[in-house]
DNA sequence: CGAATTGTCGACCAATTCATTCGAAGGTAC
DNA sequence: GTACCTTCGAATGAATTGGTCGACAATTCG
């Protein structure tokens, strides 16, 4: 190859596939290299373990998430909008990292801290996006707060209790529809009355 | 347990669903175990071992596809939609069996035979259904076909056609498309033009 | 050309995992 | 009590698997 770095991307992206069908535990480096059409050896030229893998995998995936979620805010425009808009984008991808996260928890005591990293670190962004679109809101007199600060915790909590029955309970009554009545009632307790 | 076979039959489901996610192998018996909230070795006492139970898994759902598959040709009048509606289940169900096959191509070099044996009892089974919508669809100035017979077969080998890039090509444009394509053609060479 | 660097791979290893066994024991009916 | 059904924890032996290492192509560079 003439590039190492590219290389790098075709392993993430692939082992990326197999990781989120079988998660982390369940994908072993002859997978991933049979998928690639290599030797499992050569693997490690490019990454130092399976978990260093698996890191870059969920750097890779995240970031993608980032990506999605600010177009989504960008491609709308009435607060409601971006609101819901930002929301589904960020449940619809947790749905998919559900399987990442299997891996984790499986069973494993030893959890991956970079996970934590990560994580901390999105809330505190998700948590920025959250404000700023309530905040954007309120100035329009669409949404009836008065400080967006706490408001935009209060629906990162909401979010994050969301989370527990979408990753446990996996053929629960569809997704989209629980979606729906929380955000009726996010917004019904949020929307300025005319 | 009051029933013995009950609990059978609780575990073939509940298997069944891990299976189908993991393919064979990679699901262990402590994960059927937990998933049904006993300890594993309870589990031998059903079933003589995981390839036992995977084989009643598979009669299981093979039942379950011969109904899906006659109530798929009786709910519909004419000879094209009983063909149409017949292929569809027909693949549909295939796509989600394809799991199930992984775990046997996978790198097992023993097949398990009892696989071969359902398949040729269901290709025959198969033939006979597609002879007899043939031959109505025949007699009912629907479909120009000579031998009905050899005409079924000829529908059966390119079903089994289908299933090659179906199975291998997980992410290929979609499914539908190429078999409403795939119908189009054998309807356009089989009806007889009005 | 030759040597250094880059990249690939098969063979191997130690640790772990996993299917399966077995004996003990809780429960229940008689 | 004993005979039975049912469950389970612990043990085991074989298979799997993440990771290593040295060999060896291939390519680059001088």
């Amino acid at each position: 190859m003439i590039n190492k770095e590219e290389f790098r991307k075709k392993i993430i992206i692939s082992a990326g596939q197999i990781f989120s069908h079988y998660g982390f535990k369940k994908t072993t480096m002859d997978e991933i290299a049979k998928a690639l059409k290599m030797g499992k050896s050569s693997i490690y030229y490019y990454f130092e373990s399976k978990e260093d893998i698996f890191e870059a995998v969920v750097q890779y995936e995240a970031n993608i998430l980032r990506n999605e979620l600010t177009t989504a805010i960008k491609t709308v425009e009435s607060p409601i909008d971006k609101m819901r808009s930002y929301i589904f984008v960020r449940m619809k991808s947790f749905e998919k990292l559900s399987n990442y996260y299997n891996a984790i928890f499986d069973k494993n005591l030893d959890h991956f801290d970079f996970i934590e990293t990560i994580r901390e670190k999105y809330d505190r962004e998700e948590l920025a996006i959250l404000r700023l679109i309530i905040y954007h809101g309120a100035r329009k007199k669409v949404f009836n707060v008065v400080n967006s600060e706490y408001t935009a915790m209060a629906v990162q909590t909401t979010l994050k209790g969301l989370e527990v029955p979408l990753f446990w309970k996996k053929k629960e009554l569809n997704i989209e529809n629980r979606l729906n009545a929380i955000l009726d009632v996010l917004f019904y307790g949020i929307v300025k009355k005319k």
